[in-house]
DNA sequence: TTATTTAATCGTATATTTGCGATATAAGAT
DNA sequence: ATCTTATATCGCAAATATACGATTAAATAA
């Protein structure tokens, strides 16, 4: 396929589209729900609660860093995660954008 | 990798995390906003002002449709793609149970 | 009937994702 | 110093996604 065409596409698109691509996994939700709902971060425990390895658990938890969706802090042994509730908010506001703003002008489907 | 295991998650999990990748590229989120901006949904020139070729586009829409992001029919040699609204809804409901209402009961990230 | 137009599908190449076991790393316990 | 615990990273295999050209299908125009 050549290359990916990603770069042919706005900014904001592509951020959008990364935004979504971190959530497009069922494991990385359910790693997002647990994390929401603690409110301490020791967060090793999600590897028992997740029916998953620990290194493929370890790879969903980089993904969520990396598109900024969560803090983690390296502390001994131990790691510490947690939502990054400000990038939440961001794309929550960009996905009302796609979401709502569009709806009002067009209401109805013609199809 | 033996088998996905998506399986192993909750239904609200796999739903949530298949319409992610449904907007996990720029061409889909691209193409959505065509379809928003436009009342009439003769919608051929979506080729035209996406930077791919046409049989690319005609999957992405595949892959659009199949997530029931949008609704399309074909038309004699036309096809006719827009927006399910309602569908839309359902699934900003769902961010909004991830993103808001787990919010409140955490404000402040720990870490 | 035969072209033309529009869009879907097929075949294929390449890239990326997912998953796991094994190994490395790093702090604390013994 | 060595063992233990908790995680990250590496290396690999298999599955999926992305992209495109070529072909097919289906309706309309000639």
């Amino acid at each position: 396929m050549a290359i990916h065409k990603k770069e042919a596409f706005t900014q904001r698109e592509q951020d959008l589209a990364a935004f979504a691509k971190a959530l497009a996994h069922p494991a990385r939700i359910a790693i997002l729900k647990v994390l929401a709902q603690r409110n301490e971060c020791i967060c090793g425990e999600i590897v028992e609660i997740l029916p998953l390895a620990q290194s493929t658990v370890s790879q969903h938890l980089k993904e969520l860093k990396n598109a900024g969706l969560i803090n983690g802090s390296v502390d001994g042994p131990r790691s510490c995660y947690c939502i990054n509730w400000k990038a939440f908010e961001k794309f929550n506001q960009e996905f009302s954008w796609l979401f709502t703003n569009l709806k009002i002008k067009n209401e109805k489907s013609c199809c």
